[in-house]
DNA sequence: CGTAAATTTGATACGTTTCAACCCTCGTGG
DNA sequence: CCACGAGGGTTGAAACGTATCAAATTTACG
């Protein structure tokens, strides 16, 4: 590596600072300084249709939401799942058309804004440019972390991986992560891992099995999870069984 | 090509409209209203680096750079290539720190320019704000557009997959595209795609049988695409054969 | 309640990995 | 000049994991 590291100046830049601050904070602040349409949705709910000419941002307040991506080929993918404080949209920016469906997983509440409003009032709070790009630089790093899991592990591991990332959420927004409601089917799981339904059943079983899981009385669409870390053990485990496999 | 027509009435929204114009005028406006640091860099240099304070974004004038991220076991994969007109460094803002490395294939040429300065300098300027968000947009949606392809294919379509998104790259940036020199070996090849080095070197095996790929007389690592369309068809053949599979 | 959808579980088929052998090219040094 | 070794690449046979197909069972819902 002959590129040493970048001519770094002395003074410590002001970009290095972690930017936006907490979701409590940046909810507050978007309410304060931006003009937002708040509205109730519903599980189903299409917010945001491929194809779709891009004007608004989306955030969300409360509720999931799932984003449908369509292949070429017709099938549809569920490439990421969101939660509060997450934004939906940016994908438009860039062609001036959305490139997937957002849909409500359950009932919340969504604050959009108008891409160009939110620029014009940008101009004159720049914490709103921070909060923007550290969506849009979340978003990058998010989806990137997914894939690495997502594609690269073993069934067993991507679908506890998958818990994981899930639990993970709902803990940086300071909800519980012993219980997680499954708006999803096995089949949509399956779509979203890239596995098809019967291996999600089976390695929830297996997970059950091995008490790193809890199935609610009432459905199995309730899961209860003592110890979250204990997802990422499983992970770990099923690496170090069948990945000797480095570089 | 509207790049700089952001401050708009409410009606007609320029937020739609396409962002940043060709690729030249992108880098040709960089140049005159930003402080860039210009430098060469040449294969295996590490431009990023992974848990480096996040200070710079770098935009690549020329050559080929690849993004190794790292597991959390130790792991390292390659999460996307990189081409001219590209940025590299938005996973960085977020957080304050960088989460990848970038590592440059061949000698190319890279603009620099520290984040802080860059946000100054867009205040005064839009369509700098405009071509920094359509940037990153288009990572996002490329990104999920890789993870579709490179998640869900079989080895065969996955591999044609990538050659052709690796063409369709070049073809955007008015390169050539009937042939590629491979500066990956099959190992960082099957690494990205989440294969084997011997499956990706079967699978381009089958690809030339099949008259879709020719290697060059010198040496395997040189691709010659008579016609990059057929990539497309192999991939769509492939999936007709594999999959019923919908939903 | 009754029917359709969702889920679980098993047996088998298929595709990819693994393990192994061999080939090729290139640079080095005897 | 040729022998040699290392790294990259190709190809084959067997092992493994997941998909597929096919039930049986449970759950959701009008």
């Amino acid at each position: 590596m002959s590129t040493t590291t970048l001519p770094t100046p002395p003074q410590a830049p002001a970009a290095a600072a972690p930017a936006g601050g907490s979701l409590t904070e940046m909810l507050q602040m978007l309410r304060q300084t931006l003009p937002m349409q708040r509205r109730l949705v519903h599980a189903g709910d299409v917010v945001v249709q491929s194809g779709q000419r891009f004007e608004w941002l989306h955030v969300l307040n409360s509720g999931m939401f799932k984003l449908v991506a369509l292949t070429a080929d017709g099938r549809e993918r569920i490439s990421g799942l969101y939660f509060k404080g997450d934004w939906l949209g940016f994908d438009g920016i860039a062609s001036g058309h959305h490139t997937c469906d957002a849909v409500a997983m359950d009932t919340g509440e969504l604050w959009s804004v108008r891409y160009d409003v939110l620029l014009d009032a940008a101009t004159s709070c720049p914490a709103l440019v921070a909060a923007l790009h550290a969506a849009m630089s979340r978003e990058i790093t998010r989806d990137r972390e997914s894939m690495m899991a997502l594609c690269t592990l073993p069934a067993d591991a991507r679908v506890a991986e998958f818990l994981r990332q899930w639990t993970q959420a709902l803990e940086h927004r300071g909800q519980r992560t012993d219980q997680l409601r499954m708006s999803m089917t096995r089949a949509e799981i399956g779509n979203h891992l890239g596995l098809t339904l019967e291996t999600v059943s089976r390695v929830l079983s297996r997970l059950e099995r091995a008490a790193i899981i809890r199935f609610g009385e009432r459905s199995r669409r309730e899961l209860h999870i003592a110890e979250p870390r204990a997802l990422a053990r499983f992970v770990e485990a099923s690496l170090a069984r069948t990945a000797p496999a480095l570089q």
